[in-house]
DNA sequence: GTCTATAATTTGATAGAC
DNA sequence: GTCTATCAAATTATAGAC
């Protein structure tokens, strides 16, 4: 069982870096969110660096486990492709900001290191996530560039759509996949 | 014709934004790029806001200049959307950062009013832009939709590419389009 | 684990000399 | 137009009491 103020600490970070990027949240406003001192946040994650890397990682572990694994999706038969958009869309319409992966991408010339490599290993595992999905779906061509094609469509519509405020883009770029 | 040091400056926070954000920069680290004192680069650009704003502006009109006009392209013979894939393409491998418009689209949480609208202004004259251009190809079907597509596929595959350091993202990604 | 207090640095911005 | 000087605020981070 995890920790429940770190988890509370890591899950405020987590939405203020999707709101506003690595750059903008600080350790101050993640404290006055969960109600306690920003010295205490340091107890638990001593520097920004480790803070988002934490983050990061279970943002990944989360995703990953939120969708389900393609096979089973298929077997249950759903479309993984589906179950995999629906998920982007709802993180657009539910918290108010982008894929952490795709801001965090956004920003990795001011990322440390260990940061840039917990972004890289997210998409790594959303690449390899969709080409099991597409190997499901026995799809015809090159599994690996239409698993780079859909998350690249999905992250730059999430964040088109985020700073029109219009969720047409999004919608009408995931009918490319469909 | 414009004057020489604050199109120094432009570009050189533009340079910033595209590789760190609009968090990231200064105006310290900009006066010391330009050569100058940070309250010098005030006397030009009074904020930050508007500093940024001028760049998003600058950046729109330079871009949507540098493509040309689809009909002429296509009039002589070219393939506008090759030619715009080949602006973004162009952007990732010569300079070190992302588009303009998707690195202040994901910080879209953080930015002065006239930002966003700036940045929605680039966006909304791209898909203008490509609109105009499968209308010269003579696309069959959404035209506004292709659009949007297209411009998130690329924004989206341009980050991918930049966190990753693999052009093969980009260049996997725009495959979808030809 | 959380707090107060504080250090060291950076930031956006302004006043006024030249 | 550019400079020096400065300010008020915010930042990351640490020391030490409780």
């Amino acid at each position: 069982m995890t920790n429940s103020k770190e988890d509370l600490i890591l899950q405020t970070a987590e939405n203020m870096i999707r709101e506003s990027g690595y750059n903008s949240f600080s350790f101050r406003k993640v404290a006055e969110k969960v109600g306690i001192k920003s010295a205490s946040v340091h107890y638990h994650f001593p520097t920004k660096g480790e803070l988002a890397e934490a983050v990061t990682k279970r943002y990944t572990e989360n995703f990953i486990q939120a969708i389900g694994q393609p096979q089973d999706l298929h077997a249950s038969g759903k479309n993984p492709i589906d179950v995999y958009i629906a998920a982007f869309r709802g993180a657009i319409v539910a918290d108010n900001g982008v894929c952490l992966g795709g801001m965090l991408g956004a920003e990795v010339g001011s990322l440390p290191d260990d940061v840039i490599k917990a972004t890289r290993t997210f998409f790594l595992r959303n690449v390899e996530w969709l080409e099991e999905a597409y190997q499901c779906l026995n799809y015809k061509g090159d599994i690996n560039a239409k698993a780079k094609q859909t998350v690249s469509l999905l992250e730059g519509a999430m964040i088109i759509s985020n700073v029109m405020k219009d969720i047409s883009y999004f919608d009408s770029s995931a009918e490319l996949l469909t």
